[in-house]
RNA sequence: GCCGAUGUAGCUCAGAGGUAGAGCACUUCCUUGGUAAGGAAGAGGUCACGGGUUCAAUUCCCGUCAUCGGCUCCA
């Protein structure tokens, strides 16, 4: 019998008799790893673990703990999933059934069955039931035609569409109990590892994520090796919905919703407006410094304005509906974005090579009317404010400039421990270019600036085609919320088209006239997300120099009133936010509301205080830190603000 | 916009074909208490809105609006 060598993760090689499967290896070397190992990979091929190997080659086992090992595991499930929703709803058809980040889905046709009546416990019963029978997943290949024989028979269309974009000679099937699948693979060897599933939530889906096909009810669900792990999955997911920005925006007074001033429509409450407004300050600050120039344009503006931008014929259905007016022929529009303003800022007046780049800065509350489906909270509304900035340059000062933005961007999100964000570069789509206006020539030009400036620095991108903006590619940088969705908040885009649009020009070194280059860029990109996303990594804790409210002195009995009114005075007159707590209430109470409030300081003040003429120091969630004189609790909060 | 769920007091939630309840918050009174909830009393609701069925609807049915979970979209 002939011989294969295998080489193993720490090098080692082994000689095999050719035929072995992977299991088999697996349990040569380790009974322990045999028992827990899910799928492996040779020759950096994913593969079952009952897979035959006949060639030399690397192999590697994964378990529970390697994402190669969840993601099977959870693909596995979608097929017991499918299994037992199709015995409990016979005739449904199924499309497809992926692992995602947290669990897995399937997009299933319930056909004649009421989707609004399934009844997922009995589901979920089914399924564990199944897992029970420790249910072999046994792959085979089969040919173009016996596939499509077989889901012809079944009545499932679903499967049919999928089978007509694979080739023949490359389509297996998996089967496990009564369940047959359309599959890849691989898969974990058998039901009995998974020991807890839950059906986390039902959803409508696209099939093949396109409005213009039917609509199919996705189950999202999750499964786990051990009955505890889905415990622990549950609370960590109620943990995760305490930070919802929605919850604390409500709780600690930030900002609100009303129907009556109408959906998507955000009202700020004095707390959150201090938030926003130290933003802002923060912001300007750092913009100044860096060269911007701060202007300010109406809410509205002449609909012609939006027509010679393009963006009326793209976006004109969504947006809030033309303003008339009665003493001309012109229509407004709210101003769904601030760049032809500041186009039109730019054509003011004549502008040298030498004034380049210009930077035009504006806190510019925009309005848009978003999908009644897709509002969401404070990171998808129909008025916000974006800390919105137009750079004009020439092609040869683009890359620079995207350079600077970059460090902005780093810089605001360093300042606020975002440190988790992803990075993506929006390229057109590579097949249609139909939705993208202007030169291809340009559009490379942009393109390979943005891709060059994001090699200059340590940043890790991430290339998406088709994801550009309609005039040209950009930079986005995504953060995820509590509930792990990706939200795009800062945003550099390199624009070739608008300056032509709005005849921008400028007189070059050789008295020709230029078009300048155009910047589109946004660090926090809307205030309002910004904010949401900001509230619910720090979980409404914010830092000191952000925080709506920094202090709140606590008397314990009335005698100390009088003191604590003097401590607030000086903290007062050096701006601190700071409160006072009167109430005739036991200072534990008066603490308890204010760690509630989130209050980062809180200064008790009792006769000892009064005598020793000092405060004592509780922060909020650690506690205690003692008695400190006022010039020192004064330089603790100095060098607090600095964070 | 689409699929599904939800809508009861300021907040978090119970409840039932015969016009409503708890806890917290609020008001008043008592309590002056040293590091996360002192006690008592009181006030608070066209049960989202509009139709329909019924002797009777907040409850059942239909529609609208809003919110939530997704899909699609995202200048």
């Amino acid at each position: 019998m002939s011989k294969i060598k295998v080489q193993f993760p720490d090098n080692s090689v082994k000689d095999f008799n050719s035929g072995i499967s992977c299991f088999e290896i697996v349990k040569s070397i380790s009974n322990s790893l045999a028992k827990k190992v899910l799928v492996a990979s040779y020759n950096n091929n994913i593969i079952d673990l009952s897979s035959q190997l006949t060639t030399d080659g690397k192999i590697k086992f994964y378990t529970w703990d390697d994402n190669e090992g969840k993601s099977t595991f959870w693909h596995s499930s979608a097929h017991v999933l499918a299994e037992s929703v199709e015995s409990l709803y016979p005739g449904v058809k199924f499309g497809i059934g992926p692992p995602i980040s947290n669990g897995f889905y399937y997009d299933i046709d319930f056909c004649d069955h009421d989707v609004s009546k399934i009844n997922t416990s009995k589901i979920e019963e089914k399924f564990l039931n199944l897992c029970k029978q420790n249910l072999e997943f046994v792959r085979s290949e089969v040919s173009k035609n016996d596939a499509k024989t077989y889901f012809k028979d079944k009545g499932d269309n679903l499967k049919l569409d999928l089978i007509d974009d694979l080739k023949d000679g490359e389509i297996s099937f998996y089967n496990q109990g009564n369940f047959t699948d359309l599959c890849k693979g691989p898969h974990i060897p058998s039901t009995k590892f998974i020991k807890s599933f839950k059906i986390l939530n039902t959803a409508g889906a696209y099939w093949r994520g396109d409005e213009n096909n039917q609509q199919l009810t996705r189950l999202y669900a999750i499964s786990f090796p051990k009955q505890n792990m889905l415990e622990d999955f549950i609370m960590k997911l109620e943990e995760a919905k305490k930070r919802d920005h929605r919850k604390l925006g409500k709780e600690l007074e930030l900002f609100f919703f009303s129907d009556k001033v109408g959906s998507g429509l955000p009202m700020w409450l004095p707390n959150g407006h201090i938030i926003r407004e130290n933003l802002m300050e923060f912001m300007r600050n750092e913009q100044i410094s860096q060269g911007y120039q701060h202007v300010t344009t109406p809410h509205i503006g002449s609909k012609k304005l939006y027509v010679t931008s393009g963006h009326y014929e793209k976006y004109g259905e969504s947006s809030f509906k033309p303003i008339e007016v009665p003493s001309d022929n012109d229509e407004y529009l709210l101003k769904p974005m601030n760049c032809p303003h500041h186009c039109e800022i730019f054509n003011f007046k004549p502008h040298s090579y030498k004034e380049l780049p210009i930077r035009i800065a504006e806190f510019g509350t925009v309005y848009r009317y978003e999908q009644s489906g897709e509002l969401h909270g404070m990171t998808r509304v129909r008025g916000f404010t974006q800390d919105d900035a137009h750079i004009f340059c020439t092609i040869d000062q683009v890359k620079e400039e995207v350079l600077g933005v970059m460090d902005l961007i780093l810089k605001v999100f360093k300042s606020l421990s975002f440190d988790d964000y992803k990075v993506q570069i929006s390229l057109r789509d590579k097949e249609d270019f139909s939705k993208y206006i202007g030169d291809s020539k340009l559009w490379d030009k942009a393109e390979n600036d943005l891709v060059d400036a994001v090699k200059d620095t340590d940043v890790k991108a991430e290339v998406v085609y088709g994801e550009a903006a309609f005039y040209g590619p950009k930079i986005d940088f995504m953060v995820s919320d509590s509930l792990d969705r990706e939200w795009q908040l800062g945003t550099i885009q390199v624009d070739y088209q608008l300056p032509k649009r709005f005849n921008l020009e400028y007189v070059d070194k050789n008295n020709s006239k230029k078009t300048p280059v155009l910047i589109h860029r946004a660090p926090f990109g809307s205030l309002e997300r910004f904010i949401a996303i900001l509230t619910e990594h720090c979980e409404g804790n914010f830092p000191l120099w952000i925080s709506p409210k920094q202090i709140i002195i606590l008397p314990i009995t009335e005698k100390a009133n009088e003191y604590a009114q003097n401590i607030k005075n000086q903290l007062d007159n050096l701006n601190y936010r700071t409160s006072l707590d009167l109430r005739i209430e036991k200072i534990s109470k008066k603490i308890r509301d204010a760690e509630v409030k989130k209050i980062p300081y809180m200064l008790i003040i009792g006769e000892d205080e009064m005598k020793s003429n000092t405060v004592s120091i509780r922060k909020k969630s650690i506690g205690d830190k003692g008695k400190v004189k006022i010039e020192k609790l004064i330089s603790m909060l100095e060098d607090d603000m600095k964070s």
